[in-house]
DNA sequence: GTTAGTGCCGTATCCATGTACGGAAGCAAG
DNA sequence: CTTGCTTCCGTACATGGATACGGCACTAAC
């Protein structure tokens, strides 16, 4: 369908993506976009693979990512830094499942309080809370 | 064991939450903390349960929650505005597990990294965004 | 070629989330 | 009471993550 390789100017990329075109330079500065070649001209194309690193920066950060974690995230697939990638993927990794424990706590204290929410308020000492002390 | 109501000072609090004096008065000021009476004079005392408060609050903004979100996942909790919090809470849930959803295929794309990574190398277009790409 | 619409680039500005600072005031020990 | 530590409070500064702005360069349509 939209198979269009590398036509994208940076306005067209930054729309498909769902972000500022500032947005797009800013992070191209900080290495989680790489800066493209200009085959025509001195005009940046940008192709899909553009739109859909970017819509993982996007899913990454509303994990809590910071930019530069996902920078590591990015640097980790191309191949080429094969050791250090496993050391970093590992402790990321671990990192992950953390957050996944949390998240999972809190979604069963919302899930709890959606339940029995106006049945026995008064008592409750804030399952949210309360979730999280667990391990 | 440590069963001490509302001893604690501001200093000893922070040190117990594990942030910064300055952070609490913060959270205060932004409402994620109640401004507690000051039983002797006009010094502050916390309890264990403003602790595990901010210990909350850092949980929360680790999961990529803003501190206007975790004031309102604190709001859900008192009791009192209990339809408006079923609401705030089924919206919140239905955040978290997409959250979830997405961490977990940063997970599996990790886990998958670390053990094939110096095996396949130079084919993998990125497993990391491939894996966000999923439904 | 002229002109409108983009793109390019550097810099300035903005908002959220803290942190630091500086002086007044409380409190506890000597 | 004085000394020394902590709080209190307001305000200033810092950092991360964008966004906006202004001027110049392309490029495409006429």
């Amino acid at each position: 369908m939209e198979n269009h390789p590398e036509n994208l100017t940076i306005g067209a990329f930054a729309l498909a993506a769902g972000v500022n075109v500032e947005t797009i330079r800013f992070y191209q500065r900080k290495g989680l976009l790489p800066e493209p070649e200009r085959s025509y001209g001195s005009i940046r194309r940008y192709g899909e693979s553009d739109v859909a690193r970017v819509k993982f920066v996007k899913s990454a950060k509303r994990m809590g990512f910071s930019l530069e974690e996902v920078a590591g995230l990015l640097k980790l697939e191309d191949g080429t830094h094969c050791d250090e990638a496993r050391v970093l993927a590992e402790q990321k990794l671990k990192d992950v499942r953390e957050k996944l424990g949390d998240l999972r706590r809190i979604e069963s204290a919302l899930a709890r309080l959606v339940d029995d929410c106006c049945a026995s308020h008064g008592t409750i000492a804030c399952p949210m809370i309360a979730a999280l002390q667990a391990p």
